[in-house]
DNA sequence: ACCTTTGTTAACCATTTGGTTAAAAATGAC
DNA sequence: GTCATTTTTAACCAAATGGTTAACAAAGGT
């Protein structure tokens, strides 16, 4: 009985921890204090001590939990290898990321479509997704005669939708499908070769 | 004896067409029966006169919302029209369809996020997505060597995901290219057919 | 030991919120 | 007009919820 519960995590991240988890499963407006404290074994007040309010600990888990995505997604969108390489790379390393912390993408989206606003930039700043080199780049390929001409942004969405949807669709894949977890990972990692190779197959001349 | 059923027709309209927006905005455990009573421009009771609770008055524009969803999309999965000419169809009819009720798939996604077992089957009862048609189809024409080998699942995967990604992820493709709404409809207006032939590209042989 | 700082708790408070009650309008049948 | 039924409202209530207070315990430096 000496061992007290968890101690290998400090208070603090035991409380990331369980708010994450709470924040998922209820979104913002569905979670409760009392269920975060709880989730992490302690008193609310505690809470209230280490994050002085709801709002700032839902900011707190959510920047952590999307800040590093932009700045990793927009080095590949501008780095200058060539398209089809960047296509490749892009759905590997998305794809690779959100397997990671799958709840992402459908929290971000909902709690995005709720507060459109302010939202944004209170969580990002001035920050923003940056696809003008990877549009100019499609429209050289397009000049040049080696992809059939295409809107850039219809490219950007069909291979973003294509790496997303199941992510956020997976209780209904699951509902529709009867598809196991363990068997949904592994369909999610053929398709970090599976979709590049879609695409280009679609836009290549 | 009055006829009990001939309810008035209008408030209870203003009633859904309020709660419809108000939980669309806020998702269920945000929204407030106050700002439904607000939006319908009745009192909070009368709310509960016509619909017993949150959780019915939820069920009933839920259910409306999707309901018709199924059945049309189950038609044209297990039409038997050529492979090719049923994936332009769904595409046109499935995006056609959430254009004038855009809010559904966030919407949707959303809310079973959080309630991923009960949910379903309170709504939706037995009623499934039924692709075990589309996917022989898929199987036969791959058999036949028209188009290239791939698993029907990720067909309908990459097929969903481009023709929603879009409407669910609008505040963000908003805020990363300015678009305005006019010109996302229109965009939505060509991926009709846009969709369609970027899929017939990557697949035929 | 003593004291200051930090961590933690039970009890409490103010407000919000879903839901109820009883009574007043409105409606309609006779 | 009268009376029963349906629709609508103001006032109210109990529970839930975010947040605070004050006291207590642990840790650490002197």
């Amino acid at each position: 009985m000496a061992q007290k519960l968890k101690k290998d995590q400090s208070t603090e991240e035991r409380i990331l921890t369980a708010a994450r988890k709470v924040f998922v499963r209820s979104g913002m407006a569905g979670a409760r204090m009392q269920d975060i404290a709880d989730e992490a074994g302690i008193n609310k007040a505690l809470l209230h001590y280490y994050f002085k309010n709801k709002e700032k600990l839902f900011e707190t888990i959510f920047k952590a939990a999307t800040l590093e995505f932009l700045p990793r997604m927009n080095a590949i969108f501008e780095s200058d290898i060539p398209l089809f390489e960047k296509i490749e790379t892009f759905c590997r390393e998305y794809i690779d990321q959100v397997m990671k912390t799958p709840f992402i993408p459908i929290f971000l989206l909902s709690e995005l479509n709720k507060q459109p606003d302010q939202f944004i930039k209170k969580m990002w700043g001035n920050q923003k997704p940056k696809m003008r080199t990877m549009a100019e780049q499609v429209q050289e390929e397009i000049k040049k005669g080696s992809i059939k001409p295409l809107h850039p942004l219809n490219l950007v969405l069909n291979m973003f939708g294509m790496c997303v949807f199941p992510f956020v669709a997976k209780p209904m894949i699951h509902f529709a499908t009867g598809i196991t977890d363990a068997q949904f990972y592994d369909l999610m990692e053929l398709r970090k070769t599976e979709i590049p190779r879609f695409i280009i197959d679609a836009i290549k001349k």
